[in-house]
DNA sequence: AACACAATAT
DNA sequence: CATATTGTGT
């Protein structure tokens, strides 16, 4: 840090000249971005001018500079409680001097119980949701970046918290988390979306003003002021964002559910061999739900014939495994008499339970949210190289090659060149 | 507690 | 429409 500071003056020479800085007048950020992360006018303006271009003016700047800077870094890197502190400071800078400085930060929210809604969420995140208050996983700086990259180059977030807007006017208070998975594999059905659109997907409080800081006046006034509270409750008590399950997360579903084989395929092991952070039991236990529909639907039907509606399962094959076992699903209730050979290889290799997760959980566990740049691959490594297994059908072996990732084609973020 | 499944809600 | 939630039974 001091090390750091002392370069300051290295800075020196290399400053502009009044005549080379950008007019005051020029917006340093976009307005729709500004409003979108809820930075006050002012701070989308250049702030510091070098009206004494002494060089101690500029030493003081930059360095003042500099350390604000710094103080905003530890404040979007999601450090722990550690910086929290620091983190507040900089959300509520001293009233007194330099209001310009100073990204604000929503209050964290919480329930009644005191508990982040999103609680439930695994840490890990990144800056994921553990600050619903504001596109935590976005938390303005490093993550900005990928949120941008998120909208140009990839896939829409998987989460999206639909709104139950309470208040039309001015804003939509509810902020749209985004949790966002690794866009793996081409980005097919993913639509990318302007810089707006990722602010709007991101729901960011557009110019929230002052309501954020200053809890907004519960004067409870005569009859009808109970709105407010019911806003400040939609502050705190985000509804969880609604899970979209995109082809990718598709794909990790119905990889996790040929691993285990249909007898296995619990929402529960599912859900813990998909390995997503942020994923529910319950929302794996719908998706099974639908996705067994759609089995039994799909061989009831000889001829493969994706009915339109099957956009989704039609993306991701349907595991030989899983086709070969989803006769079990017809005959229902399952009085599966699996002899101890028998059908039973239609579910799956019996992959040791405690031992397929790490198939998928070796690097870093892939998180929803994938706007900090943490690259996707990590997560899918050994799926396409399984270990050879002597037990494969040739069938199950071809879905094995189909459904890893190619070798030439790693999954990137950022698909640097092009499509 | 976890699950399956249908029905219903959003 | 796609998910979430709920209700019922296992």
């Amino acid at each position: 840090m001091s090390r750091n500071l002392d370069c300051i003056s290295d800075w020196d020479p290399c400053l502009p000249s009044p005549e080379e800085l950008t007019p005051l007048s020029q917006r340093l950020i976009p307005h729709e971005l500004a409003s979108a992360f809820n930075i006050p006018s002012a701070s989308t303006f250049i702030k510091y001018a070098v009206t004494t271009p002494s060089s101690s003016d500029a030493l003081n700047t930059s360095q003042s500079a500099f350390e604000s800077l710094l103080r905003v870094r530890s404040v979007l890197t999601p450090a722990e409680s550690d910086h929290k502190h620091e983190a507040e400071k900089v959300a509520h800078p001293r009233q007194g001097d330099d209001p310009g400085d100073a990204y604000k930060i929503f209050p964290k929210p919480m329930d009644a119980s005191g508990h982040s809604p999103y609680s439930s969420a695994q840490a890990n995140l990144s800056g994921g949701l553990s600050i619903p208050g504001i596109p935590s996983s976005v938390a303005i700086g490093q993550n900005l970046t990928g949120v941008l990259g998120q909208g140009f180059n990839n896939g829409p977030p998987q989460f999206i918290q639909s709104s139950s807007t309470h208040r039309l006017d001015s804003s939509n208070s509810d902020m749209s988390h985004l949790k966002s998975l690794q866009p793996e594999e081409r980005g097919d059905n993913l639509t990318g979306g302007s810089i707006l659109e990722a602010a709007k997907l991101m729901q960011l409080k557009v110019d929230p003003s002052e309501e954020v800081e200053s809890a907004p006046s519960r004067e409870t006034s005569q009859g009808n002021s109970v709105a407010v509270s019911s806003e400040e409750q939609s502050a705190r008590t985000l509804k969880k964002p609604r899970l979209v399950w995109t082809p990718q997360l598709h794909k990790r579903f119905v990889d996790a559910v040929a691993q285990l084989g249909i007898k296995h395929a619990v929402p529960k092991t599912i859900m813990q061999l998909m390995n997503v952070d942020g994923l529910t039991r319950e929302n794996v236990a719908s998706h099974l739900q639908k996705y067994r529909l759609y089995l039994k639907r799909m061989q009831g039907l000889s001829s493969d014939g994706p009915s339109s509606s099957d956009h989704l399962f039609a993306s991701t094959p349907v595991p030989p495994s899983l086709t070969a076992s989803a006769h079990f699903l017809v005959s229902q209730h399952g009085q599966h008499h699996d002899h101890a050979f028998g059908p039973v290889h239609n579910g799956a290799l019996p992959r040791v339970l405690g031992n397929g997760v790490h198939h998928y959980s070796a690097n870093i566990s892939p998180s929803l949210s994938s706007f900090h740049g943490v690259n996707a691959r990590a997560g899918f490594s050994t799926l396409g190289r399984l270990p050879h297994s002597p037990m494969l059908t040739g069938a199950e072996q071809g879905y094995m090659q189909q459904s890893s990732s190619q070798p030439g084609h790693m999954l990137t973020l950022f698909p640097s060149s092009g499509v």
